[in-house]
DNA sequence: CTTCCGATATACT
DNA sequence: GTATATCGGAAGG
């Protein structure tokens, strides 16, 4: 199973894996109908623009990515495999493709209301990778473009606590067939809550 | 812990 | 028609 390296500061490069670092043990709040639930963020994936080739907005602007291309700090929502929400935070400025997935996350708090909304399993897979995460949220297509720093949202991004560099690790993106020596994802290093690496099906 | 594989909507060739 | 930023269940170590 693919380890990952240290954390390199040289993944400052570019403005997206700055957001992405930042994001490192951040706080994502959802009030909805069926209770609050706050994930500690674990684990998340950079996915730039056209000089990415993973990236949805690689071919440029669709119904279905236009979110990424809106303004920074927005929900990027997509629907995948016919069942499956994933969340993603807009990175760069407006007109400008790139956001972070969020691949995995720790609940804070809200367990119940997150089991509830799951099969049932070990809580620490309750958000162990990124479709589960959605779902612990309530997250769906309904909140896709939603600025996630207005405090009345139904999901909220709020500082939580950031670890230090050399508590992190990154290697390569989780599924993709292209671009795959980018190492633009990032976890903490050891926590159980980080989703296993899985190549993409061949 | 691991591998294998089916389910299923949308975007793209 | 084919691929996909995935998950859950089954079976094997």
């Amino acid at each position: 199973m693919f380890v990952g390296a240290p954390f390199r500061r040289e993944f400052y490069a570019r403005p997206v894996l700055v957001v992405a670092r930042s994001m490192m043990g951040c706080h994502l709040v959802s009030d909805t109908e069926s209770g609050r639930v706050v994930v500690r963020v674990t684990e998340v994936e950079a996915y730039a623009g056209a000089d990415d080739g993973a990236s949805h907005a690689h071919r440029g602007q669709t119904a279905r990515n236009a979110a990424m291309f809106g303004p920074p700090g927005h929900a990027y929502v997509y629907f995948t495999y016919g069942m499956h929400w994933c969340l993603n935070v807009v990175a760069e400025a407006d007109q400008v493709p790139a956001a972070v997935l969020v691949r995995a996350g720790e609940v804070i708090e809200g367990v119940e209301t997150a089991r509830s909304r799951r099969i049932p399993g070990k809580d620490r897979d309750l958000a162990r990778g990124p479709a589960r995460l959605a779902q612990a949220l309530g997250i769906t297509g309904d909140i896709n473009g939603a600025d996630l720093t207005k405090a009345d949202g139904v999901l909220r991004l709020g500082a939580g606590s950031t670890p230090a560099d050399d508590q992190i690790s990154e290697g390569p993106r989780v599924g993709i067939r292209s671009a795959t020596e980018l190492p633009w994802r990032l976890w903490i290093t050891g926590d159980p809550t980080v989703s296993t690496f899985r190549p993409a099906a061949t």
